[in-house]
DNA sequence: GCAAAGTCTTACACCTTGTCAAAGTTGGGT
DNA sequence: ACCCAACTTTGACAAGGTGTAAGACTTTGC
């Protein structure tokens, strides 16, 4: 799946195997679709594609034209998101702090932007997508995991949990803790806070590290 | 919500608002509802009232009389998954444990139940009934809450952490485990040490306790 | 045995996802 | 400036899901 990347400067030209040239016209309308589809499912993981398509400005066969499914604009949704997370989270230069404050730092980041998509956390993935979903993660456990092995090695973290898991965790702890705030149950201060210590706590880190 | 309470010894006769004593027949199909519903969505979250009324032997219309939409049925469905864990858990006697040992071993019986209903992790609760949702796990959240408590007190784990967040960070622990093991990427043995170590660490508990 | 409670059949309204075809419109290369 | 291909729109349709409703039928419990 070649998604929307627009801004890399052609690797080698022949890679992708079908370039299939699109019109500007097909393009503005790729990108009104998929922000309109944030901006929806970002609330309310249940918009219909119709109601999509008109936030868009654009005709629910349109939509079709461009993702032959309902489920591949949530998936275009998804790819967005974690790419404008993935452009954050680049700008934090995690790798140049230690492996502590780079995770804690990281949780900030993932934290903010999530919060604007409260609708995301519930996106109902249709049943073949599962395995999917977890990929689309793929480019933030991947940070997670480098970070947990990072630290690992420095002997910041425990040395017997395998990052793999650290990750996924993390992700859990990160949904667990905007669910208690979404439901009223905590301030997001005291679940940020929660959520800090409980990570630094699951990695083993032996103190508190500051942001 | 009055459910399916059978067993109860009528506590105060007057409390039940509309007893509305129903005919063992109509008790029947409820509870064959339930139960193929609860074998239905289980697997498949998705599935439609429609398959769940043919699996139960009924009509459509006649799940209609008993709940009045598809997310009423969900909720039975939970309630009756809730208080089958509920039961388990009162056999597990973990008050009677030290707090670590008595995590550990809630750990492992809601891990087996869970097992059972893979579908139900999924099942997409719709919109107004997110607050509900987390009202249902209500049972099993108490009782963290309860070990969470005691282990502090008695200075097994730190106590700088709210038990309720400690209680709702185990549930999301315990999902993320799952997870792992349905995508194929840990061994549910794995998982299941992962998760242990990783609720351990969690709670502040200064060594491994046994289960 | 009889009335009430429960169920079944049939039918409808409405919404959503997908698909299709034909008529318009826009873009880009020549 | 033109023209063709790409794109969008309009309109229509099938399939399937949730709910609702009314009337006939069957079972239960007294």
């Amino acid at each position: 799946m070649p998604s929307q990347g627009s801004r890399e400067p052609a690797g080698s030209a022949a890679d992708r195997p079908a370039p299939r040239r699109r019109r500007a016209d097909a393009e503005r309308s790729r990108s009104a679709i998929v922000d309109a589809a944030v901006r929806l499912l970002g609330e309310r993981p249940e918009a219909s594609v119709e109601a999509i398509a008109a936030a868009a400005g654009v005709t629910r066969q349109t939509v079709y034209a461009h993702y032959p499914s309902r489920s591949e604009v949530l998936t275009a949704v998804f790819d967005r998101v974690t790419a404008e997370t993935d452009a954050a989270l680049d700008a934090a230069r995690l790798d140049e702090l230690p492996a502590a404050t780079g995770l804690l730092r990281l949780l900030d980041v993932s934290w903010e932007i999530a919060d604007r998509y409260p609708g995301l956390r519930h996106a109902d993935p249709p049943p073949a997508d599962r395995k999917e979903e977890a990929e689309q993660h793929r480019p933030i456990t991947e940070r997670l995991e480098r970070i947990a092995r990072r630290g690992q090695e420095s002997g910041e973290f425990a040395r017997d949990a395998e990052p793999r898991w650290l990750a996924a965790a993390t992700v859990a702890l990160g949904h667990a803790a905007g669910a208690e705030v979404a439901a009223g149950r905590m301030t997001p201060a005291a679940a940020a806070d929660a959520l800090r210590t409980g990570v630094l706590r699951l990695y083993g880190a032996e103190a508190d590290a500051e942001v």
